[in-house]
RNA sequence: GUCCCAGUAGCUCAGCAGGAUAGAGCAACAGCCUUCUAAGCUGUGGGUCGCAGGUUCGAAUCCUGCCUGGGACGCCA
């Protein structure tokens, strides 16, 4: 347990006593205590809204409560330097700073597994993201859900769950097809035949390049072969090219998955049919206008929905079905989706599905990434892929950078609409707050780097008794809170909050560097202390800038 | 018509399992480099938290209705 951590369980247990003791409330009325940190300094270190809580159960006046509690409480515990009471009734705590004492030796000690939690207990946890299909080119809202679903595995990972990171390929359906006719077309284009596009075609430029590929390796031996032939081949052939490529952006994004989960393998491997067994065997299922269905309005859907065709194939869902009861076979205690805003819709039945098949609806989860509306000359542009006018992913790691896209896009929470402005983007100026944290890293790393030019050893012991000044306990502080902020990201699944805390403690670091200077060599020791203090915040900042996977320059 | 998300400072957004005087960046204005990187710091101004009810000791946060913007409502995926 990090110390922080143990400070308020210390604390909490204090006041259950006081309140036990001052016969407020039986221990079975006691509701659970909440400690929070307040935004106003003035108000202490921790507070405690109890008093109000228990207004009800012990009818007494909340202000009144708070007295008794405070007569009761055995201030010896937990370094409590002074309790007041404040406002409509809360209990404001103010630490002795020696609380603060154990922070950096724990950093220093636990250096890049500092922030790491066992909050998840081992439970086993399944993220699917991206699952793109592979007609094309990785985009920008597709970006955005890949830096979400990534930086979520990282902090669910960081809080103890274990966690794996799964890709869904589509390689089975109508959009292959499609595929593969978009490709025919190209191939004969790039033969200079004046064919035409399908109507449902896509019409990317690396499908042109597919084409061109196609005709530059094998000429024109394709066009004299069986159409169904053709087409089987290069349905092959896109679909690696593709997959390849999209496997490629990816890493160079940074992200990496665990397992790449082939629709196909669903059919090879009977797992459709299986499914489907189970949803008839449960009575889920029925036949109508030659097609079948599934009755999901049994679970609060808006409709049933068709399972197979009148044509014989089967939905995109039914597939889906077989798939989702795979995963949840496979033991994890919970599946997440990362699905884009267009797909919410999809939610109502796959729940349905879950539940006819038997498993607990909870194990189910979905993030919603919301769409990223893109702005370029002050106009914001549409994003398609049938006109493939869309910016792609690689082009915006080149123009704008990982670290900067990667940063900017987990800076906002999933469920809300982003702009995107290109012209801001590209500029790479000073507005962009990645800049700002890293600089605060590589300010530290100059620092660290003199130091050592000075004489002054990082790791020497140091008196932590020194470290007073005001910016300095705000640092502790902040380093302090790292582990419970990781944590509280993963079980909220809100990977935001962890750019929301390397943002606060690099602004903390700045302020810090200006108020106060480190080296000093007329005062060896205080030196040796804030050495030790700029050792752990480039610690943290480094945990927190790997939590979302943007480097830690040491200069710049 | 039904469902989902959003509406908070001029702009972009945090805050939302109820808590004290609603925050940050950008933009605006005023200061700070003979001193460890000024990609920085300090300060000022800027708000009917979409509107109206309700629950509560207490609501930006929860409930209901409405308004606005976006998205979804296929035997497409």
């Amino acid at each position: 347990m990090n110390v922080l951590a143990q400070t308020e369980e210390t604390l909490k247990q204090a006041i259950a006593a006081a309140v036990i003791q001052a016969e407020l409330a039986t221990e079975e009325e006691l509701p659970s205590i909440v400690l929070e940190k307040p935004k106003d300094k003035a108000h202490g270190d921790f507070a405690t809204n109890i008093a109000m809580q228990l207004a009800r159960i012990a009818k007494k006046a909340p202000r009144q409560i708070a007295e008794d509690i405070t007569a009761n409480l055995d201030k010896t515990k937990g370094s409590i330097e002074k309790v007041e009471i404040a406002g409509p009734g809360f209990i404001n705590f103010f630490m002795k700073n020696d609380f603060l004492g154990e922070i950096i030796p724990t950093i220093l000690n636990d250096q890049a597994s500092y922030g790491r939690t066992n909050a998840g207990q081992g439970e086993k946890v399944q993220v699917e993201f991206v699952s793109v299909n592979p007609t094309g080119d990785l985009h920008l809202g597709h970006a955005r859900g890949a830096a979400f679903g990534d930086v979520l595995c990282n902090v669910l990972d960081a809080a103890g769950y274990l966690v794996e990171r799964e890709y869904y390929i589509n390689d089975a359906g109508n959009q292959i097809d499609n595929l593969a006719l978009s490709v025919d077309a190209r191939y004969f284009q790039a033969l200079g035949k004046d064919v035409a596009m399908p109507e449902d075609g896509y019409h990317g430029e690396d499908i042109i390049k597919i084409g061109e590929k196609l005709v530059e390796e094998h000429g024109d031996s394709w066009a004299e072969k069986d159409q169904s032939e053709r087409l089987a081949f290069f349905k092959e052939y896109g679909l690696k090219y593709e997959l390849g490529k999209i496997e490629e952006d990816l890493a160079e994004f940074r992200v990496h998955f665990d397992n790449w989960f082939s629709e196909r393998s669903l059919y090879q491997d009977d797992k459709i049919t299986e499914a489907l067994e189970v949803l008839k065997n449960g009575d889920h299922v029925y036949e109508k206008d030659g097609a079948t269905w599934f009755r999901t309005t049994d679970f609060g859907d808006d409709k049933d929905r068709v399972l197979k065709k009148q044509d014989g194939s089967y939905t995109y869902l039914t597939p889906d079905i077989a798939y989702h009861k795979n995963k949840l076979d496979r033991g994890f205690n919970k599946i997440i989706n990362v699905w884009g805003a267009d797909h919410h819709g999809y939610i109502p039945r796959m729940r349905a599905a879950i539940q006819a098949l038997g498993y607990p609806v909870e194990k189910f989860d979905v993030e919603i990434i919301q769409m990223v509306n893109l702005f370029e000359n002050g106009e914001k542009l549409r994003m398609s892929k049938r006109t493939g006018k869309a910016v792609a992913l690689r082009e915006l790691m080149e123009e704008v950078g990982v670290d900067a896209v990667r940063y900017y896009f987990v800076t906002r929470s999933n469920d809300s609409q982003l702009d995107f402005d290109m012209d801001l983007a590209r500029s790479q100026s000073n507005d962009n707050p990645v800049f700002y944290v890293q600089y605060a890293h590589a300010r530290i790393c100059t620092m660290l780097k003199q130091a050592e030019s000075k004489g002054f050893e990082v790791e020497a012991s140091y008196d932590a008794s020194l470290l007073t000044a005001e910016k300095e306990v705000d640092l502790l502080k902040k380093l302090g809170e790292f582990p419970k902020t990781v944590a509280d990201a993963a079980e909220k699944q809100t990977p935001h909050k962890v750019t929301q805390y390397v943002y606060d403690l690099a602004t903390l670091l700045h302020s810090f560097y200006n108020a106060e200077k480190v080296l000093d060599e007329s005062n060896k020791e205080l030196t040796h202390a804030r050495i030790a203090l700029m050792e752990a915040v480039k610690t943290v900042l480094q945990n927190a800038l790997k939590l979302i996977a943007v480097t830690a320059p040491e200069k710049m």
